[in-house]
RNA sequence: GUGGUUAUAGCUCAGUUGGUUAGAGCGUCGGAUUGUGGUUCCGAAGGUCGCGGGUUCGAGCCCCGUUUUCCACCCCA
């Protein structure tokens, strides 16, 4: 015998944990369309070449790659196998790989697919993506993304929408949360600024960690990069800004004055702000300079949205990437995203336990009966019922009363219709309200509003 | 990739300094109750103690390896 088993860092969802997990869904999906967006789906397998290279060096090795199928070995020579170097190896046995985001397939799709979208494109896509990471609190091997971009349009009114998004999803699903905001290109001139532009990446991975590991350490590990202490220095009233979003965009001006890239992001978050301002946001929005993001191509605003009421990390981030096409040979096309980590929200919502109370899933009335003839006579009642929407199942054969009501108790199914002789008799149901208790011979047409309300 | 941690019935977990036949609750199945579930009572089935090796007269317990779980780091949703 085998003992059943699934890979590491992923889950089986039961019947009661999918109910939950299309109630977010649900809710995403139906905030995306109503500021129009359109659902797209690729692939879960890309080419190796399309997914290589654009996460980083961590990134790569983070892929799943798929095994060529047949002889894999078939195209490599003795000396290759001998050198044992798995980097090179794996691009002659591997050349599919499980898509590791939905960002950069996304990328692919406007490139391969421009004649058939006008833009703005605006497409929104949920489906799972891998990643082997090791998995721990939080964190899966396959988890589902939910992502919302804008391609081909430059305007901060775009910004402005997926903030709105967030805020109403949010509302939906009754998490309080807050959104984090800053932009690449204040990261960038601070860079400038302290003299040290081509560290920018090694900056922001460190200050990143600012909430987490303290400014100290944070210092340390800047100055572990080679950054010079004077740089250090200057860094320093930088990371302690603090007052309002107004106050420290104020500030930053000034720190900033040598930047024309750094005020150009200053004047981009400004913009945002009065946007956010004049339609009204009721989530809390803050500035947060420490906010960097590790995915390199971003290169404007730059999202990111933490619960507040569990321990857990951020559940919704994004940004502003200018040329993600770029490399796939279209070059000069703006795109801004947000991607919603639904597995996390789930996570978050399984703790605060804000799930509603019915759900649209669910069985109403499951009809129980003692032999063939009652069994029969059930399926016209069942077609009419499910003609008028109304999820209704039978136990599909006669055992006990004992098991069958067990059935559909264990299923929370509202509503039982017992048919016996009696029954049939009258051309009526025995209808049983499993939660009073009560029960009444009804007709077709009580049932129906019976079960309704 | 690094460090720690866990693994015993379908599930959640007990299991003494290493000592006879490895236990409980829940769930499942049967019965009390042949037209009534969620309560109660009775009974039954269900185990290669993750896997492989070692120490020992003897291993669920100790040692090594391996896989797995969870956690932290790296990184990230």
């Amino acid at each position: 015998m085998q003992k059943p088993s699934i890979p590491k860092g992923t889950r089986d969802f039961t019947p009661e944990e999918m109910a939950n997990r299309n109630y977010i869904f649900n809710t995403i999906k139906s905030v995306f369309q109503l500021y129009g967006f359109q659902q797209i789906e690729t692939p879960a397998m890309e080419n190796l070449s399309t997914l290589m290279g654009k996460y980083g060096e961590e990134g790569d090795k983070l892929l799943f790659k798929i095994l060529n199928s047949g002889d894999f070995i078939s195209g490599t020579t003795d000396e290759e196998l001998l050198e044992r170097n798995s980097t090179k190896l794996t691009g002659k046995f591997a050349e599919k790989g499980l898509r590791y985001d939905l960002t950069v397939p996304f990328a692919r799709f406007v490139v391969q697919n421009r004649d058939k979208i006008s833009f703005p494109f605006k497409r929104y896509q949920i489906q799972p993506v891998w990643r082997a990471d090791r998995p721990q609190k939080g964190r899966y091997r396959e988890f589902y993304q939910c992502d919302v971009d804008v391609v081909g349009s430059d305007s901060l009114l775009n910004e402005l929408e997926l903030i709105q998004i967030v805020d109403e999803v949010y509302r939906r699903l009754k998490i309080n949360v807050c959104i984090k905001i800053n932009n690449r290109k204040i990261l960038s001139g601070i860079a400038e600024i302290i003299g040290e532009a081509e560290k920018i990446t090694d900056i922001t991975v460190a200050i990143d960690k600012m909430d987490k590991i303290g400014l100290e350490k944070v210092n340390e590990e800047i100055a572990s990069k080679g950054i010079t202490q004077s740089a250090i220095d200057k860094l320093q009233p930088i990371l302690k800004l603090s007052g309002s979003n107004a106050e420290k965009l104020f500030q930053l001006k000034t720190v900033l004055s040598g930047s024309e890239t750094g005020l150009k992001g200053v004047a981009e978050l400004e913009t945002i702000f009065n946007l956010c301002e004049s339609v009204g946001i009721s989530t809390k929005i803050e500035l947060d300079l420490t906010l960097a993001r590790g995915l390199n191509y971003y290169t404007g605003a730059i999202f990111e949205v933490k619960a507040l009421d569990v321990e857990i990390g951020s559940i919704t981030g994004g940004g502003r990437y200018d040329n993600l096409t770029g490399v796939f040979g279209m070059e000069g096309v703006s795109g801004v995203g947000i991607s919603f980590g639904a597995d996390r929200i789930y996570d978050v919502l399984n703790q605060l336990n804000l799930y509603p109370e019915t759900s649209a899933e669910q069985t109403q009335i499951l009809f129980v009966s003692f032999g063939e003839k009652e069994l029969m006579y059930c399926l016209p009642w069942l077609k009419s019922l499910r003609n008028s929407g109304i999820n209704a199942e039978i136990y599909p054969e006669p055992s006990k009363m004992k098991k069958q009501m067990g059935y559909a108790d264990n299923k929370n199914i509202p509503f039982v219709a017992i048919v016996g002789e009696t029954e049939m008799k009258e051309g009526k149901v025995m209808l049983k309200n499993m939660k009073t208790g009560e029960q009444k011979l009804m007709s077709l047409d009580e049932i129906m509003t019976g079960v309704k309300n």
